[in-house]
DNA sequence: GATACGTGGAT
DNA sequence: TATCCAAGTAT
């Protein structure tokens, strides 16, 4: 790895503050430093992109201002004002992060890099980021962002989805990054790796910084950076049982670990669950499994009856979920003692955290209802 | 060091 | 529709 001489990597910070002062945007969570602030915006934006988190970062600050009123919300609450986010682990560790601050730091937030990776959920990106723009180190935030800005400048051609790749940005940047202004030098970053410099359809030619970019320079800047791909997402089966009772719609409370832990949604069957080669019995059957299996973990018996031909899809990072909607109505509420649910007016259905593949079946339920 | 973990936008 | 990408972390 060559790295820049002293003068080079002057002329490039100048340049990239320079213009970072010019067009930087104007985003909430840029209005001061407060690590508070700080925090919570980058744990949200993780995986997610700016226009998204606005409104949720918004609401979030109104009901939860301050390290310690995190600290004590009910964990409901919490995941209401998560709900619709996605990775509702960031949420819970949030919570446990503030816990620790307050109860191991006295409130006080540890101002290294290495001291905020022992707070839950914050890993080596997000203690960098806090560090850097709350606290003035010179710290650098090695994001998705970075990762590809760095890989055209210096066309470097190691794998990012490989771990041990992190370093060799890590410490390429630690040679860049400017001490005065780490902070900004690190959302300037982010900054023109989501507008000259994105993955797709770049404008490298206009970028502030394209006399540094050497992939744009040879052309060849949509060769980095250099990422393997993911697997696609495998294709499982579910029924979603719509229980109507006098008093409202059966809903569950999912597991407290896996997918969409602890978020509401009506009772979801997997396929594979009711017999080992679901694809080779006939709807009938399978619906009839479904109401078997039902009894005899929750021993509420029902009779569903299939309500609509195409199932609800939903894809997630590593699964894509097909839901066949059942529906049945009974006369009077299940006893609920061995199930972990309770039943829910739709006018009542804002109490509860509700992921989007939830909201999708209740659409669909509306849709065919109507028909 | 793979894999699990949500959702929305762009093409 | 399919695919990839977006301010990652925990296990």
């Amino acid at each position: 790895m060559q790295y820049w001489s002293q003068t080079k990597i002057n002329a490039f910070q100048k340049t990239l503050l320079t213009w970072y002062d010019q067009e930087k945007r104007d985003l909430p969570w840029r209005h001061d430093h407060d690590p508070y602030h700080i925090w919570v915006s980058e744990i949200m934006l993780q995986q997610t992109q700016v226009q998204t988190v606005i409104p949720y970062y918004q609401r979030f600050m109104a009901v939860f201002p301050t390290v310690a009123a995190l600290a004590a919300a009910p964990e409901a609450e919490l995941l209401k004002a998560w709900a619709g986010l996605g990775y509702y682990s960031r949420v819970r560790n949030m919570q446990k992060a503030a816990q620790q601050l307050i109860e191991d730091y006295q409130g006080i937030w540890p101002q290294t890099a290495n001291e905020l990776q022992k707070l839950a959920g914050i890993g080596p990106y997000t203690a960098g980021a806090i560090a850097s723009i709350a606290f003035g180190q010179p710290e650098p935030a090695v994001d998705g962002n970075a990762f590809r800005v760095f890989a055209r400048l210096f066309e470097i051609d190691a794998d990012i989805a490989k771990p041990q790749t992190r370093q060799i940005f890590y410490d390429l940047i630690k040679e860049v990054i400017s001490v005065e202004r780490p902070g900004d030098f690190n959302q300037a970053i982010m900054d023109l790796g989501s507008s000259y410099m994105t993955a797709k359809n770049p404008d490298s030619a206009h970028s502030p910084v394209r006399e540094f970019d050497q992939a744009y320079l040879d052309g060849r800047e949509l060769d980095y950076p250099v990422k393997t791909k993911k697997p696609r997402p495998l294709p499982v089966d579910y029924f979603a049982l719509l229980v109507k009772t006098p008093k409202g719609y059966l809903f569950e409370q999912r597991p407290n670990r896996g997918m969409l832990a602890e978020l509401w949604t009506v009772p979801l069957i997997k396929w594979d669950e009711l017999t080992a080669e679901p694809e080779t019995k006939l709807l009938p059957e399978l619906v009839a499994l479904t109401a078997q299996q039902f009894a005899a973990n929750t021993g509420i018996q029902l009779t569903p009856a299939l309500i609509g031909g195409k199932p609800v899809s939903h894809t997630f990072t590593h699964q894509k979920w097909q839901i066949t909607l059942l529906y049945v109505e009974l006369a009077q509420v299940p006893d609920l003692s061995y199930f972990p649910g309770r039943v829910v007016m739709p006018a009542d259905f804002a109490e509860l955290a509700l992921p989007k593949v939830q909201l999708k079946i209740w659409q669909r339920y509306q849709q065919l209802r109507q028909q």
